[in-house]
DNA sequence: GATGAATGAGTTTTCATTCAT
DNA sequence: TATGAATGAAAACTCATTCAT
């Protein structure tokens, strides 16, 4: 079994069940199924440990969902296809939801860059700009946009996790991003 | 001098300036101006002071946006006084919006209801229902339409704290309510 | 209402149901009906009333069982007369005996002189002194005579208020001190 | 190198030389020549450590004492045995007794059964049973006769460690288990 | 590589005492 | 006299990190 993969598993999982706050090296220790001193032969520290899980879920997070961007496709098609693998990314693995969220709001917490909280962002820009371009998309603010595409995911996404809505219903997704796609395209 | 509400300020400020991770006692008492041990006069303890003060900001939020709504009006006039109100709030007292969503997405981080993190909602839910009903909303399932008006506020208001985009620009609330609304409207 | 011994009373209620440990001077002020600061009126602080209590309990004890001794009674008359008398004063206010106890036996708690432990014994060496010369008592050393009777009282004390026995049924008292004069007598 | 014995042994000390009053956990590791964190590492808290303490020197003094008990030899011969044995017990480590003085007195203190605080009696109550069957010690209540025993014995090692008379002279032990004999047989 | 006991600095919390009213 | 909010030093406890094995 691989060690740095159940340590980083590991702080997953008591994160989304304890949050940031309540963590602590013991219990991922613990819940990897090694030592304490472990953790530190594979990581500098808690903070390294740390950063190192979400550069980790950007890089996978950005790997699955821009994989499914093809440049032959409509925009529309593949603003479909991007919602659905970005929703389908964080159904699979709900707790790199949590992870996320908590860490991209908890300022400075690991004294992370500021502006790479939005690196998730790269393929949703990647998507307007090409809109913008060709016309399909509605010639609003950039901020705009991205509010109106990214918050809707963000939102509906808890609302899953919350069991306040099933996105694992037959026509969920589609319902959605059709919605969404109303909201910004022309 | 209100020693109580010094100590809930100083909380917030040191929470959105460090996050929940670097917050201490010491730093909340120095930053209130009172001695570590007067924490204790006003609250059980830290778990008591940060719960008291997310009940605290979420009534102020309610009562700021709801004292908008005016039951004669049309709903989409109610709509943009709502969001326009909203946002004031969290641009007044930026901090409060760094306090909530750290508060929201640290899962039991102060044992609290799951359900109450949704209390914030209730203003948008009023509307939601009323606007169905005459029929001036889109027919979608409310999650969708929850999803598709909190989610892009609470975008927009990161991306003006991160100054990627400015509300305070004339025009520029207006611009944001209404392209939400052509999102949820019929 | 006199505070001062609202104060009194206040401690030696919680020491008995709490024990010294537990003691605080808030506690003891909410007890009294009185604010923290009074305490201050009337001891020098915590050490002080302590100290204070101590010898008031040891001073009443000695006034109560003393002034049934009557030096033309015979030393068995007085013995018993002493014993029941000394019962008596703790079955009245059971706190006494909890709060003398505690106090003997938290060594330099409050600075207490070693000696003045003994202090409560001055009516029991009296009564020896006074049999032994009269040959009614048996000539062994002092030490194993005052184990024989202050030893017994001790614990059939503690085992009435432990409802293990009960003093205040008829007979159990004179059965007692009958036992201990067996022991002692020649 | 035991630490959880040195931290123990640790605390037996202080409290018999400063009192349960002064105990704190700093002291407690200088004493033991441990870090203060390494004391949680074996007890829950100050309590458990307390607590443990307790038990570990209830089940010491009765195997001590229970262990001199031969049911082959006559009541008396284990009478003398059993007091012998708990004088020497005490004598041997009088911090134990100490110790025991004050958690027993200390009500609630650490939130132990009331019953328990007899548990020590254990091998008392043995021997008292076995008397009265064979009909050489005196037919009064069990509480009586307990104080007849265990109140002395009490007294007389408190005298002892007060260097009010010395156990340890050649002869007392057997003047002072003759006394207590005489006063409770037949 | 792997362990987990041990550390001690840092944190939360308590509480005797003071003092402005 | 009497109050009780406020203090801050000291107490209990936590936990990231180290290191001998």
């Amino acid at each position: 079994m691989d060690k740095k993969q159940a340590i980083l598993k590991s702080v997953l999982k008591l994160v989304n069940r304890e949050g940031f706050y309540h963590l602590n090296m013991k219990k991922i220790a613990q819940e990897a199924g090694v030592a304490a001193g472990t953790i530190y032969l594979y990581f500098k520290g808690k903070e390294d440990l740390i950063n190192a899980l979400y550069g980790m879920i950007v890089n996978e997070f950005n790997q699955n969902v821009l994989e499914g961007y093809d440049d032959g496709k409509p925009v529309k098609a593949n603003f479909f296809n991007m919602i659905d693998l970005a929703i389908d990314f964080y159904l699979a693995e709900p707790d790199n939801f949590s992870f996320i969220e908590q860490y991209t709001y908890a300022p400075f917490l690991f004294k992370e860059n500021q502006d790479e909280n939005f690196t998730l962002l790269l393929p949703i820009y990647k998507m307007m700009r090409e809109g913008k371009k060709q016309g399909v998309i509605r010639n609003i603010p950039d901020a705009i946009l991205l509010a109106l595409i990214h918050g809707p995911m963000n939102t509906i996404i808890k609302l899953h996790l919350a069991h306040k809505t099933d996105l694992n219903k037959k026509g969920a997704k589609q319902k959605f991003h059709e919605a969404v796609w109303q909201a910004i395209s022309v």
